[in-house]
DNA sequence: CGAATAGTTGATGTATCTCAAGCAGGGTGG
DNA sequence: CCACCCTGCTTGAGATACATCAACTATTCG
């Protein structure tokens, strides 16, 4: 696998404008080389496309976190989606992109050209199958947008990383021993709530607030313990 | 056709949970004549499905509004997707409904198995296509819900209604004459709030306001006449 | 160690919600 | 035909959750 580091500044200020145009892949192949692997690997805060970039490939994550995002001209910034492993994005119905994808941590992704995909039944049925589940996903990131308290809505997205926990088919705490779990954040309070449809100030006092409960404790600032995951579940606002 | 009204009372108010639980299906037709004709006709406040029923059916909106909501326990709602004419609905990764479904004006439905998706190519290109139309839809509702002031959620709204406008791909206001354009909404005051994550004062009051400004005329309640598209447009906060 | 960046906390402002009253239109029955 | 009612909508007054502005603290990195 190539190594390639992409790197480019990161601009997690929502105010700086869509301004410089990168192509739609950073990392300083050739054509002809991407051609050959279509397997990239990209640094934290790397801009994969631009919002209206032509839709030319459709990416595969298999390692990290992208975040795709969306800007109004004043400068105001949406976290549409946050796509991990196994998961696609770049998928446009339009000739063009219709967010912007960026790297929160150090990616891999797999690359397809939109002629690939369209000639493989296969990759369309990974495609059908990726959209439907990116269509719950955004369903619930509607109410949690919509219709949620900041509390509510830190909660929740403290609840989505979280497997097999807090959702429909929710497996519940285990018999015995604390029901704890830790998570990694791989992402700034600015990110979050730009998520959240929040402010970072907003953000921080809802982290503050849990922590006061004893819902969580933060050891370090991108790592936060639950106590007591199925208590924390209550507050989302969804139980 | 079938002129089948299968009627419901609506439930409009955001606070009734969700109780009673009738099939997918509401109209009085038995398993044999809808397995022979699929395709259905619904008065307007009609409920299609509840969330979390089984989602056997994925449905084709042929003519009407259909509109899809999640709830919260406590009966806070989120209309998270309106289909029109041309669209899917129904669609699901899981084995059960994500959101519920009801009509808004009177609506023709044609119904398709699970299995009948699985087995059909053509229907699962029309699949992929209508998911990859709703991501667009999805994405842009989650800028006007997390981003968007009370005022531009509604003119984002109205805009909705206007075809070839106020998109990426906006054809502009005609060389002459005025930019007027008069649009029928399907909905109540409360579903547009609940489709904006807005109370139905606060809408209520943008749609004052707008008037008040001269962008909008309101000929009845349902009746909205737009005195200059392009103006309008500009209040969206995406231009 | 010091500068730069990210996060927290406090004080204040304001957009939106909540509560409450009044209004408008459409339908019904006397 | 009109009075009445019902429902949906509007408007006002006051409350509040979140945003904004600003200062301070913690963390990271050279």
């Amino acid at each position: 696998m190539d190594q390639l580091l992409g790197e480019r500044p990161r601009s997690d200020s929502a105010r700086e404008p869509a301004t410089s145009k990168p192509g739609p892949l950073r990392p300083t192949t050739t054509d002809v080389e991407r051609a050959r692997s279509p397997r990239t690997r990209h640094a934290p805060h790397t801009i994969l496309f631009m919002e209206t970039d032509p839709a030319q490939r459709i990416y595969e994550v298999l390692e990290g976190i992208v975040m795709l995002y969306k800007l109004l001209p004043d400068g105001r910034r949406q976290v549409v989606e946050l796509v991990s492993a196994g998961d696609l994005f770049g998928i446009s119905a339009q000739q063009i992109y219709d967010c912007a994808a960026e790297t929160l941590t150090t990616t891999t992704i797999m690359a397809y050209e939109r002629a690939q995909v369209e000639a493989s039944s296969d990759l369309q049925k990974l495609v059908a199958k990726s959209l439907a589940r990116k269509l719950t996903a955004l369903h619930d990131h509607a109410v949690t947008l919509g219709r949620k308290s900041a509390l509510e809505r830190v909660t929740t997205f403290l609840m989505r990383f979280i497997p097999d926990r807090g959702g429909y088919d929710c497996i519940g705490r285990s018999e015995q021993g604390p029901d704890e779990k830790t998570i990694h954040l791989a992402m700034t309070r600015q990110e979050i709530a730009d998520y959240l449809g929040l402010t970072i100030e907003t953000v921080s006092r809802a982290f503050s607030e849990l922590r006061r409960r004893g819902a969580i404790v933060i050891d370090r600032q991108d790592e936060v313990r639950i106590t007591d995951v199925c208590r924390l579940c209550h507050l989302t606002g969804a139980h």
